[in-house]
DNA sequence: TTGAAAGCGCTAACAA
DNA sequence: TTGTTAGCGCTTTCAA
């Protein structure tokens, strides 16, 4: 609802005297183009302000100019995560220069996979990344009909043929810190993994009892959260009260982890003296815990700015490989 | 990027047995369709899987369809506070089942603005939300100018003229904080403000210093923050250095509160016994720290519902006023 | 209550 | 290298 009509590209071709179509070509930077002509219509376009009508180029592109990011997750998760969040933001940044806007789409499994699968299908974008993945979000099937390019950040669970992914190593950075905690000579170790029905959850997991068995350690010790840092305070809890001797907890999230070092503190249990945490994705809260927490990095920066590289490249007909990442882990005090 | 053509409007006219006028009159609810072609139509949409074009629907009725949320913040800011996501999750939770888009627009002062005013006026919106305000920001000029209905969230600074807003009383609010306080006995008080080129930041201080002068108590303690975590702690720091003897501090924010409550601690310091610290917000992380934070409550799920109901009516052309919400104290333990 | 026809602003054949 | 022309899918006069 603009005040005045808004220039169109037929204003900014009379004003450069050329015709509607060179004036398109021009500022599409078309090559064919004569150096005067290219000039005149810049020119019109900066005096007259023009900007292109974005439905209009939809409508004969077919395309939205737009990728989506989806979140099968609900939209209070979303934003109580700060993994979502640096995800989002970096998203968001990465794109910043480019005129592709950025959707957000979130919603639970319940009514929210339809709107999302409804979304998707719908021809409102020109590409997706999927950002939290569930086995039983099935994205798969929209995915594959509507042939839209997509890409996953986190492994999908059970391998979306044809449809790329960005994930870090998760299994080798539980393993980091589990050889951690054990040259520490800790004992008797425990973890609170994620949800098993997300490869993050579960490859962490298996990162984590790979290496304790490799030590000779008892790799039973496990209580299951969701990320999400009351589902770490529970776990907590349970694990306490199955093994009160523990001695070192790996926690795969560092919401779940921030929730469980005060769950141990509350109880009077002193960190890392008595029990040693070690969290994973080194959110801005890992800091913030005293004792400041011991952590593996997930680089959300990269992971999403390699999501949208792969997403370019297949929005332009390229095909693109999956990317695993590496991790470090950040030692600070708590373990 | 569809896989095949999706039905048009024509498809659906043609299985409906009815002109494309007609159709479009179903589709769109005109009442003057008779009933049997509106079922046929209706039957037709349904049979084909139509979803009207957007791009198409867009360039005739010169709407995007599309509400844009407006931070002028540095996109790490805006996720790294709890406020704004609750913010955000509110706002698209409103409009989940509209067929608005909400679309994010970020950006700090420098480029940031520049490119959210480009945004603006081109057209590529019908409304906006506009969720943190700064003094310098002046957005009001675009929004004259384009006569894009929107609101703030939070009275804009210098009351800009014509454009209503949704906030809560923070005056009151933390005038709330300080009663509490000095009702318990606190006698050495003083406070961490926001930052003071926003209404929230200038309304808080101001409500705290008029309570505290009422009870005939020095309002002179206060250091400033800008609502961030870490400005939050560098101004706890400030104040135990130049009151050694301070037993009570009202935080403009939750984030800074939680951090401030971490410099105070790890100084060996005793909350609430020996400081008393009160919040404001109350955001999830005001429940996690130890002791859990008293705080004043932020409505935010009703802020932002009431914005997006004042905009809608903007944008059917009604005429709205500011809305004041009212807030309270949650009594935790830490003051 | 309906249909025919025009046109929103743009890009892309096609011809020159 | 350029202009003419058609047409993307939709809504909306205008006439019937």
């Amino acid at each position: 609802m603009p005040a005045r009509r808004l220039p169109t590209l037929e204003d900014v071709a009379a004003r450069a005297g050329v015709s509607r179509a060179t004036a398109s070509r021009a500022v599409n930077l078309d090559p064919r183009v004569r150096q005067q002509s290219r000039v005149a219509v810049a020119a019109a376009v900066s005096e007259l302000g023009y900007r292109p009508n974005r439905a209009a180029r939809s409508l004969v592109n077919r395309e939205a100019d737009s990728i989506a990011v989806v979140v099968p997750e609900a939209e209070d998760r979303v934003f109580a995560d700060p993994f979502f969040a640096a995800m989002l933001a970096s998203i968001t940044q990465r794109l910043a220069d480019s005129p592709v806007q950025v959707l957000l789409a979130m919603g639970q499994p319940g009514d929210g996979r339809q709107k999302i699968e409804r979304y998707l299908r719908g021809g409102y974008t020109d590409g997706a990344i999927i950002v939290s993945h569930h086995r039983d979000d099935d994205l798969s099937g929209v995915l594959h009909e509507t042939k839209l390019p997509a890409v996953y950040v986190g492994r999908p669970y059970a391998g979306d043929v044809g449809i790329p992914w960005v994930d870090v190593d998760n299994g080798s950075g539980a393993a980091l810190a589990a050889e951690h905690l054990i040259a520490q000579g800790r004992r008797r170790l425990a973890t609170i993994a994620g949800p098993q029905d997300m490869a993050a959850g579960a490859d962490r997991l298996a990162g984590w009892s790979t290496a304790l068995r490799a030590a000779g350690l008892d790799a039973g010790l496990v209580e299951y959260g969701d990320f999400s840092s009351s589902s770490g305070a529970t776990a907590m809890q349970r694990l306490l009260e199955t093994a009160p001797d523990l001695d070192a907890v790996f926690v795969a999230s560092d919401l779940m982890a921030v929730a469980a070092m005060h769950e141990v503190q509350s109880r009077g249990i002193a960190v890392p003296e008595q029990i040693a945490l070690v969290g994973f994705d080194d959110t801005h809260a890992a800091q913030l815990t005293r004792p400041p927490l011991t952590t593996v990095i997930n680089p959300v920066g990269e992971l999403a700015g390699r999501a949208v590289d792969l997403l370019m490249e297949m929005m332009n007909g390229g095909s693109v490989e999956p990317v695993v990442l590496q991790t470090s882990l950040v030692r600070r005090t708590s373990g």
